[in-house]
DNA sequence: GGCAGAAATTGACCTATGGTAAGAAATCTA
DNA sequence: TAGATTTCTTACCATAGGTCAATTTCTGCC
């Protein structure tokens, strides 16, 4: 918990009294591997601080097939937004990729703390600000860039998350197949 | 300028004060076919809300090639996000596809009017909200859908669109060439 | 209304990436 | 630690979409 305290505190002010209201709105959690936090259709009622471990969100295609939308590790946030912001069932599966260590929080009172709290505006509009910032990079680069490019640059911006996960977790986050990135993997050896 | 004012009141209520302020830092103009308003490598001043006419955001990669990251018509915003907000040099290129009607807005008195009017916090919080989802969902589009499924479902969402823009102007915004866009269409024709 | 330049189409060919399937390797589990 | 299971690799072939170039069609503009 300390570790998100300390996180917002980088960025604003916080009273005793929104450190206790934070307190209060979240359990620290340990999540087994392999446990599905946010089931497609289930109503969103949580979002998750990771503070060890590895989750992902992903959606499931008319053919079976994941797609993943987000890694989340220590220090990020993952929930499904799209559903939390439409206020729609989830079309999104969160699953932790390990054992991982989660702060779990209502979404709604996380979502409207400012409201009663308003020191804590300039935070969440920050991380909105940052959220809306990469994706528009991720948008950019799956429009210029080849597989091997998107591989080199996921390997650059995110150097731990390969250890966590599975071949075809990152190819279905890059947009590719995982038989793709094991020849992906070939060719950068050949260098 | 009332067409904004009208959809900023939808979801706020606006006191004379705060509307004078919008105005006061806001102007209207038309802008002739083909302007370019924000150039790659200057700094970003400008939001630019549509009342009319057609413009779009693009970035030029290192063989020269564009890819368009978003279209604005009327109603919409537009900018060079990536730019204000991690207040770098544009990395984009917003042009205007036909003579348009903005209002052109300073960016970051815009950004910040929530400090002068609180009131406006919840409409800015809830259009980054919206634009965190429309950006998921594009990336999941793009993850899952061919490029003809894409296509299908950009006439769906953006019907209005089309009739601005080249058919590169698509193709470079759905991630293909403008050769496919046209073979595509001659498919969906025989059908 | 005709001409010049831009845009769109079309066809031939090419390439990156996908699909399948089998075997190898890693990982889990009893 | 052995056996079972999952994951990864590899080889072969298939295909969506890209590239290039020629042609046709559209659009402005005088």
């Amino acid at each position: 918990m300390h570790i998100l305290l300390n996180k917002i505190k980088e960025k604003i002010a916080l009273s005793p009294e929104a450190e206790a209201y934070v307190r209060s709105i979240s359990t620290e959690k340990t999540i087994p591997k392999g446990t599905v936090l946010i089931r497609e259709g289930q109503t969103v009622r949580k979002i998750y601080f990771v503070t060890g471990g590895c989750m992902r969100s992903f959606c499931t295609d008319s053919h079976g097939k994941e797609h993943t939308l987000q890694f989340a590790i220590k220090n990020w946030w993952i929930s499904d937004y799209i559903a939390i912001y439409n206020d729609e069932p989830a079309t999104l599966t969160v699953e932790c990729l390990t054992e991982s260590t989660v702060i779990e929080f209502q979404a709604n009172e996380l979502i409207g703390i400012h409201a009663q709290f308003p020191e804590f505006e300039p935070y969440q509009r920050n991380n909105l600000e940052r959220h809306v910032v990469s994706l528009h990079k991720r948008i950019l680069n799956q429009l210029q860039l080849t597989a091997a490019q998107r591989y080199d640059l996921f390997l650059e911006q995110y150097p731990d998350i390969e250890q966590y996960t599975r071949n075809y977790h990152i190819a279905s986050y890059l947009g590719f197949t995982q038989e793709s990135l094991s020849r992906i993997r070939v060719e950068k050896a050949k260098k």
